[in-house]
DNA sequence: AATCAGAGTGAGTAATCACTCATTTTGGAG
DNA sequence: CTCCAAAATGAGTGATTACTCACTCTGATT
């Protein structure tokens, strides 16, 4: 099984697109990750797919709709496994601290992350961009995300594990760096070399302890 | 003086521009930054500048010059006081303290990146597709910044007064969270309602002593 | 074998693109 | 005022754009 077809199965139900389809989300992926969807036209699309321009437009009534139909799926699949999260199960059975809580959730994204880097690319770049997009993103990131995250806090809080800052800055905080590494790691410097278990290890480490010294 | 005016004079030598070289440049930033830079027509461009489209290509070249004429000057303006930053100044004399180094390195960069939003909106958008833009932006961040942060680290290292964690993983925390802060609270959330002075006190807060209670 | 719906085609469309250039306007020096 | 170089113009360029449509192909059903 190729990479495309990985990636594809990850976003859509493969079965049902026929071969030329995927053809079509394969190349339109690569090249708006590439130049950016504006800077895309269809017929280069359709070019790299080994496809006629029309058959494009036959699947997606517009430019648009093609992008929105590649991006959308990754949020709720990004999101999805997030906020069925159990909040009871993560705060009393799998993870007694946090340290672990924060191990298991880089863990998890990451490897989505990974598999789907050019479509996130896509996503980043098009968000300001696309209403459609942007509220999309907005309902389900920060009523659920933010919303979910800030309950596991206030648990953790309870425990006495956390520091008793407003919930909403921790959940920012933390976010922040998690995102932070994410970006940094496989956006914005790919090619460097990473130890990645010691680069999480020290992310943790510092959003657990920070890096002032204790006396 | 109005805001555009404002903006330009951070940017440009005001006074060797004409009155539609002045206009040129505040519209293309306006457009450039709603739309993107490809989704963005000269013509489009001219017409809000009140200016003849073949205006702009008298002074510049490509529509890409344009882009880059924006974008350049700010990287500069934006990195040259933390370059010339003395070393040695910042660690004995005026910042006894991390915490107070970090509050002012904040404040100093916020007045720049709020007054440049748009400016640093296309930035961001056009770096990873624009090699000229990219190879500046990492001669001017990677190089100098980094090496300069880095600096500034072992120094407070050996004072004793943060943990000997390697320099580049505390520059690479530290630099995502102020930037992470930045970013969030202008450019993902500028609509929310925000206490900055309260955020940034947690921001460093965090930086210093994590979200791990202490026993 | 006949039928038919959906997949695929590719030439064609008007609109728009970045950019050019011959010409006119402008503003300051002599 | 005259003069002139730089600034500004806007109609015009060929190329490219997203999208259409009349048509063909394909494979499953009867």
């Amino acid at each position: 099984m190729t990479e495309e077809e990985l990636m594809l199965q990850q976003l859509f139900d493969e079965d049902k697109l026929t071969d030329k389809q995927k053809k079509i989300i394969v190349a339109a992926i690569e090249t708006f990750s590439e130049k950016g969807y504006a800077a895309s036209s269809t017929s280069e699309i359709a070019k790299k797919a080994g496809v006629a321009e029309g058959t494009i437009f036959r699947h997606y009534k517009t430019k648009k709709e093609l992008l929105v139909s590649i991006v959308a799926p990754l949020m709720t699949k990004f999101i999805a496994p997030l906020v069925v999260m159990d909040f009871n199960k993560v705060l009393d059975r799998d993870f007694e601290t946090v340290e672990e809580f924060l191990r298991a959730t880089i863990e998890n994204r990451r490897d989505l992350l990974v598999r789907m880097l050019p479509v996130v690319k896509i996503m980043f770049q098009e968000i300001p961009f696309q209403p459609e997009l942007r509220e999309q993103f907005l309902e389900l990131v920060v009523k659920n995300i933010f919303n979910r995250v800030e309950k596991v806090i206030i648990g953790y809080q309870e425990k006495g594990l956390l520091i008793d800052m407003p919930p909403e800055s921790i959940a920012r905080l933390t976010i922040t760096n998690i995102l932070g590494f994410l970006f940094t790691r496989y956006l914005l410097f790919p090619h460097l070399e990473w130890d990645d278990e010691l680069e999480i290890e020290r992310t943790i480490q510092f959003i657990m302890h920070g890096v002032g010294k204790k006396e």
